[in-house]
RNA sequence: GGGCCAAUAGCUCAGCUUGGUUAGAGCGCACCCCUGAUAAGGGUGAGGUCGGAGGUUCAAGUCCUCCUUGGCCCA
């Protein structure tokens, strides 16, 4: 049985040892076997670093709805994941061995690299086991896939044979942040820890127009179009301009060291490009510029024989906040350009190697960016500049090497997904997503702007494309297997690692002519792993078919928000392209944690909380409550010790101290469950009261989750909690002490109703405090039917109340009672009579519809409240005055405009003629009232009639409720004051004795003056308080070294106990 | 620059989908009570221009627009 105060994470090492001892995870897993399945994935971890505070979240949130369909009835298989691949994992392998780049990587050895990869891998996966099983996220690391398994790998081959199949793999040029120093293009993360602030070069400079659509404004003249970069490199390779369709453009005349021009400029930023010394000869919009033909600035790369090059084009991105309106486009140097060049036919020339030096023209060799000022001199020399400026901007560098980064467009692998872009977004629209908006929203609008997936990244640690190219015919051959691979080859590569550089190592023969077909060196985009894992954690196709179709898709996964780009797209894509459908039906997106200040927690700032601090000063179930009753969910959400120590006190504390509270008094009295139960019916009210509560919780709890509700279920618990023991134990702990031989079936009613609420409350709890839910069922379940009972309350099905314990009229009387309950302790504070003070009288009003509910219940008041009799309003009488509130929900549809003066009709109606005109809406259904002069008809939903009482006592209202407190003393309700204080002196005295509860004793006490000695006789106090302190005899008589009790203004005391 | 989210008491958060006229809780604070849950427990009170400005409406914390600040994602 329990006892003291607990040690929380001590407590959950105990229940952690209690499972492992009866395999209870498996145990609950094999219990459902044959049921219906409910399918959750896990979004396996990228296991490249200690995990955090972040993985806590989602891995509570993943953990409490699969255990709770468990608990439904249903077999949720759980299975665990590892994200093994990546950038993250070289990144980290690279600083431990000190390379720098990816000729240092291969100057090391790929397999020696990859190895080591491997092994960083393996070494982080240790540390999640750990933690995972320490918050009693129930996953079944034992049968995790691995993203770097060789299974796992044939599977995301045959998706991208499949892919290849259908049409949906291409190659093309795609730019990328690229580094030539390093000879590596940089993944987002990378780019943005570089951005410096720095001055590059502004010019202007002229393309001259040789030849204009028909009907265009510019026809017959000779003008140029003044055209803007920072990049001046890039001019050599100009295959187009682009102008703001929508945008203001004008033709000016321009005089510049006596040279006059005419100049194509937008509008808005021709006096920032030109001055003011212009004259505006035309005016034009965007699009008629579109189709204009000019003289490229260079002719040094060369374009394709056919290419279509060197006209305006329109693009959308085209703004007037700087440059000229003008956009220069070079392909092969920006996503943009890429973009529109591909929308436009542009061809892609690249006159730039993989070191960044121009490879062909008079800067031949030289780093591009260097090369800048000689481009420009160039461009005065000839006549073309306008104007060369500087500009302050941020540009990436390299974060390794220091170097600016060039946007460099390389060729690369790509999913068609744009083909499918419809399907994507009927998809989504099948998808339950927590918050809702997400669907609309993120994903809505980021599968609405879908562009095609790069697959491809030129590095080592990854999956291998299985793309084999013929070096003499180009022919592309797609291996789904490495099954198909070594029949290909002609030798059995079943045991082969399918990495680098084992793979690149097998050459196949070209299915088409026969030459001799090497692996394109790319792997795979990480997350095309991650997206494959519904189809590749079973191996399918190659094997697990059958666990896959039962499988797919999931009922429910959840991660953070960030991953809507990332898991939740890869998912949705590879789900609709190779299944035609959303591989999940539900998707929870949590919100990031934060720390006490609402700061992100970064290694920068030094507010990272490592979990297991938080976990082994607080426990795990602290910190899971916190997760999920803390704020909202799909918000930011902050985590700290503090916050910690709150969730503690007020719930874990509250829920733990009712536990102790029952055990011990279930121990004294030697309380057996299989003691008859009272039928619900015949149980007293606050029995009934508080099992009716439990049901509507039940009801709640459980229609909350399973809408993935978490919020309101945890607020409903910590009220039910806290009712549960400050109104039900508080109220009703004289029935647990008080002898049994009194009345036993109230006792028996006491301790079974008690004992209901708790065993049930463990299992409301369990999918949310796994621990503190087992100890409670383990004491209060286990203990009592030994090898009866369900080992574990994660074995037993989630509860459902009874209808026997249904009352909702006894739920509302209740809140009532409460709510004048409330008002008689503000009416006491108001009157300084202490507690103890019994009074004599009170008046109660309610609103009319509480008053019958209430009459059962006002024992019950009039006890909390020490008053002898609470007698309840009629609503008549001359105690009571009667006030019309108006009730703007009728009044405002049925007055409009006048509804605010009839309301203060309403409100001015005096007490003196408010009763009138209740009793007249109450009997004819409808009342007069005047109004500005006019008169109304009022009906009984437009008001409520308010009562109060009018009494000198003190008096405490609130809304309808109001509650008159008589303050008068009598000499008899001050002795039986007296007497309290007497009981209370003697409890303080055992207490300081060290007495335990059921320890019985002797009295002796003498109080003085007489009167009051014989007026607490006569009362029979003397024998009230014998009872309370279970004295065996009361004596009155002098008491030589006893404690001195003060009586009030009555007299004093001294008493003394013996055992 | 774009999309999405958030902003309510000193602090942490409910309430907003379905608009209704004294806006709730916990913590903290002040005062007090209880002492048979006691290395616990409870009560009462103070504390809010619901981020700002417009608008719709008889009526806005709640609906609409714009703005500010912060976050996430993208560029």
């Amino acid at each position: 049985m329990a006892s003291g105060p607990p040690d929380l994470p001590r407590l959950e090492q105990d229940v952690l040892g209690h499972w492992a001892a009866h395999d209870v995870f498996h145990a609950s897993i094999r219990q459902r076997a044959g049921a219906p399945v409910w399918t959750f994935y896990e979004g396996p971890p990228t296991a490249n670093g200690r995990p955090g505070t972040h993985h806590v979240e989602a891995r509570v949130f993943k953990d409490i709805f699969p255990r709770y369909r468990t608990m439904k009835g249903m077999s949720v298989r759980r299975k665990a994941g590892w994200d093994c691949h990546g950038l993250p994992v070289e990144l980290e392998v690279e600083r431990e061995l000190g390379l720098d780049s990816k000729a240092d990587i291969e100057a090391y050895g790929i397999e020696a690299f990859n190895a080591r990869c491997r092994a960083s891998v393996q070494r982080y996966v240790g540390a999640f086991e750990e933690l995972t099983e320490r918050i009693g996220f129930w996953i079944d690391t034992d049968d995790a896939y691995w993203t770097m398994s060789a299974e796992y790998v044939d599977s995301l081959w045959w998706g991208l044979k499949e892919l290849w199949d259908r049409g949906l793999i291409f190659q093309d040029f795609r730019v990328a942040p690229y580094c030539g120093r390093c000879g590596t293009a940089l993944s987002d993360a990378e780019v943005s820890q570089g951005y410096q602030h720095v001055e590059d070069p502004s010019v202007y400079v002229r393309f001259p127009v040789t030849s204009v659509p028909e009907a265009s404004p510019l026809a017959g003249h000779d003008a140029a179009l003044v055209v803007w970069t920072t990049t001046p490199w890039t001019l050599p390779s100009n295959t187009a301009c682009a102008v703001g369709p929508e945008l203001t453009y004008e033709l000016v005349r321009h005089r510049d060291e006596g040279r006059e021009e005419l100049l194509v400029v937008a509008a808005d930023l021709r006096a920032e490009v030109l001055g003011e010394d212009v004259e505006v000869v035309a005016r034009l919009a965007g699009h008629e510029l579109v189709g204009t033909r000019y003289r490229a600035p260079f002719d040094v790369v060369a374009m394709p024989p056919d290419a279509d090059a060197h006209r305006v084009v329109p693009a959308d991105f085209v703004t007037t906040t700087d440059g000229s309106g003008v956009v220069h486009l070079a392909p092969a140097f920006g996503a943009d350009d890429l973009a529109v060049g591909r929308r436009e036919g542009l061809p892609v020339v690249n006159p730039v190697d993989a070191e960044g030096r121009f490879t062909t023209g008079p800067w031949a060799g030289t780093f591009v960016k260097d090369a800048d000022p000689a481009i420009t001199h160039d461009l005065a020399e000839r006549g073309l500049l306008l104007s060369a400026r500087t500009y302050h901007h941020t540009y990436p560098f390299c974060w390794r090497c220091k170097r600016p980064l060039i946007y460099w467009a390389k060729p690369s692998w790509y999913i068609r997904t744009t083909a499918q872009r419809d399907e994507l977004l009927a998809n989504n629209a099948t998808i339950d997503w927590h918050p809702e908006h997400i669907r609309d929203g993120r994903m809505g609008r980021w599968l609405e702007n879908n562009v095609d997936w790069a697959l491809s990244r030129d590095r080592y640690w990854g999956t291998p494309l299985p793309f084999w190219r013929c070096g003499d015919c180009q022919h592309v051959t797609v291996v789904g297997s490495r099954a198909e691979l070594s029949e290909r080859a002609g030798r059995d590569l079943s045991a082969l690692d399918p990495h680098r550089p084992f793979v690149d190592e097998i050459t196949l023969p070209c299915e088409d002519c026969g030459g001799t077909a090497r692996r394109v060196l790319d792997v795979a985009d990480a997350w095309f792993d991650s997206g494959a894992m519904p189809y590749a954690q079973w191996g399918y196709p190659h094997q697990g078919r059958e666990e896959f179709e039962r499988h797919y898709p999931a009922d429910y996964i959840c991660e953070a928000i960030d991953q809507t780009r990332g898991w939740f797209y890869t998912l949705l894509a590879e789900g609709t392209l190779l299944f035609d459908s959303a591989s999940y039906r539900t998707c929870a997106c949590l919100g990031h944690i934060v720390d006490e200040d609402g700061r992100k927690m970064s290694k920068s700032t030094g507010n990272v909380l490592d979990p297991w601090e938080l976990i082994d000063r607080h426990g795990a179930d602290a910190l899971r409550w916190l997760m999920f009753a803390e704020g909202n969910p799909w918000v930011n959400r902050r985590v700290s010790h503090q916050l910690l120590e709150d969730v503690v006190r007020r719930f874990l504390l509250t829920l733990w101290n009712t536990h102790v509270f029952f055990a011990t008094y279930a121990e004294i009295d030697g309380f057996s469950l299989a003691s008859p139960a009272p039928p619900v019916a015949e149980r007293p009210a606050s029995d009934r009261w508080v099992l009716a509560e439990l049901a509507h919780l039940v009801e709640l709890v459980d229609r909350a989750l399973d809408r993935y509700d978490v919020s309101s279920s945890t607020r409903a618990l910590e009220r039910f909690v806290d009712d549960l023991s400050n109104w039900y134990v508080r109220r009703n702990r004289r029935r647990f002490w008080k002898a049994a031989a009194d009345d036993p079936a109230d006792k028996a009613a006491a301790y079974h109703t008690l004992h209901t609420c708790l065993t049930t409350l463990a299992q409301l709890l369990a999918p949310y405090l796994p621990f503190l839910a087992e100890r409670l069922w383990l004491d209060l379940v286990v203990s009592q039917h030994g090898d009866d009972a369900p080992v574990s309350v994660h074995l037993t099905d989630f509860p459902v109340a009874p209808d026997a314990w249904r009352d909702e009229a006894l739920r509302a009387a209740m809140a009532t009672a409460r709510r004048v309950v409330e008002l008689g302790r503000q009416a006491r504070n108001d009157s300084a009579v202490k507690v103890r003070q019994p009074l004599a009288r009170a008046l109660v009003t309610v609103p009319e519809s509480e008053r019958a509910g209430l009459v059962a219940l006002l024992p019950e008041v009039a006890d909390e409240l020490n008053v002898r009799a609470v007698e309840l309003s009629d609503g008549t009488g001359e105690l009571i005055e009667r006030h019309l509130k108006p009730n703007f929900r009728a009044l405002g549809p049925a007055f409009q405009q006048r509804a605010p003066h009839v309301a203060r009709a309403i409100g001015a109606v005096s007490p003196a003629t408010a009763g009138a005109l209740a009793d007249a809406l109450a009997a004819e259904g409808t009342a007069p009232l005047r109004v500005d002069g006019d008169e109304v008809t009022l009906t009984p939903e437009m008001l409520t009639v308010v009562e109060t009482s009018r009494t000198g006592w003190a008096v405490a209202s609130d809304g309808g409720t109001s509650f008159a407190l008589d303050t008068a003393l009598t000499r008899d309700l001050e002795v039986e004051g007296a007497a309290r204080e007497l009981i209370r002196a003697v409890n303080d005295q055992r207490k300081a004795a060290g007495l335990a509860l059921d320890d019985r004793i002797e009295l002796i006490v003498a109080v003085s003056p007489p009167e009051l000695d014989a007026d607490l006789d006569a009362g029979g106090h003397y024998a009230t308080i014998g009872r309370e302190v279970l004295a065996t005899h009361v004596q009155r008589a002098p008491v030589s070294d006893g404690t001195r009790v003060e009586l009030g203004v009555l007299g004093s005391a001294l008493l003394a106990i013996r055992s």
